[in-house]
DNA sequence: CGTATTTGACCAGCGC
DNA sequence: GCGCTGGTCAAATACG
């Protein structure tokens, strides 16, 4: 992306005419006409801001078309994956197992591992749902849950932005971790940290955080398990708003039982979150902020001027 | 002083 | 059985 980011506010299709000067004009009427000036400049700004207001209106709309047809098309594949798979049954057995199945290594529903799976079938139509799946989650989220709902694995990989200078490997997901290690793997240089859910000192849910070896731009964060506490918008203890990088809060551990009783909850405020995070993506925008500064102020500007 | 983090040691699964 | 590797423990340390 090339990032000369340029906002202009400035939409009026009919720019301001400047009456060209007049010599002979009473002081009453200069007064007068500098009163009608500010007074249209006012109802411009009235107009740009129903404009506005207008095409926000259009694309929440829009947002809440794209997540509908998300949900249509997850329930579909839930339908499918039922139907397909009705034998997939993860109790809660501890079991110590080094090596995953690759089928349910991490949950990659999408091929993304080796594209060899269980239902090889090859049914193109699922496959295809499942890539325009995966598109939208890319699209709704900078946070992409790797592993979807669907998946009953209560294993999913979350991918995180982050500096590449930032070194804590910490992922604000609004739940209190507990960090208990620190590994260098074989197959990446930065180390892993092992965190354990500290919100409740029962809780099961453990995360491992990587900074991926592809791009070291990304934190790969790995959640195992399922809360068995009220997620962190029940709590106060939301690390998003502790100033530093916004990131959203999700409940991205789903699994089993959970996901039912979460996933109501979750569609209600997921348009919600997903409004934020457009927020605060512009926002932490430097160019964008940078141009509607700029875009602001030379409106301000031409408004004094005339 | 209590709590969180760090870090080396230890354990267990897996492949050879 | 042995070595490799990932995961966990727990003492030491840092921090508020």
């Amino acid at each position: 992306m090339d990032g000369s980011s340029f906002l202009d506010l400035n939409t009026n299709p009919f720019p301001a005419k400047l009456p060209k000067k007049e010599v002979s004009v009473s002081a009453s009427t200069h007064l007068k006409r500098k009163w009608l000036e500010q007074d249209e400049s006012a109802s411009e700004l009235r107009e740009e801001l129903n404009r506005v207001n207008s095409e926000n209106k259009k694309l929440t709309e829009m947002l809440a078309r794209v997540y509908e047809s998300y949900n249509a098309l997850h329930n579909h594949l839930e339908k499918l994956q039922s139907r397909q798979s009705p034998e997939i049954d993860q109790t809660d057995k501890p079991i110590k197992k080094r090596k995953q199945d690759p089928d349910d290594f991490l949950g990659f529903p999408f091929g993304l591992s080796s594209g060899k799976t269980d239902n090889s079938s090859s049914n193109e139509d699922h496959q295809q749902q499942q890539q325009q799946h995966e598109q939208k989650n890319q699209l709704l989220s900078c946070k992409r849950p790797v592993t979807d709902s669907f998946n009953k694995a209560k294993v999913s990989t979350v991918y995180v932005p982050t500096e590449t200078s930032d070194t804590s490997l910490t992922v604000k997901d609004g739940f209190q971790w507990r960090k208990y290690g620190q590994k260098v793997t074989r197959d990446n240089p930065s180390p892993r940290a092992y965190f354990r859910c500290s919100f409740a000192p029962s809780c099961p849910v453990k995360k491992k955080v990587q900074r991926s070896a592809e791009d070291p731009s990304l934190l790969v964060a790995t959640y195992e398990g399922t809360h068995n506490h009220l997620g962190p918008n029940a709590s106060e203890g939301d690390a998003t708003s502790h100033g530093g990088s916004s990131t959203v809060t999700l409940d991205l551990v789903h699994g089993g039982h959970s996901l039912l009783a979460l996933e109501k909850n979750e569609r209600n405020t997921m348009q919600e979150v997903l409004i934020q995070q457009m927020a605060s993506s512009l926002t932490k925008d430097s160019k964008f902020t940078a141009a509607l500064a700029a875009a602001i102020s030379g409106r301000l500007m031409e408004q004094s001027r005339t």
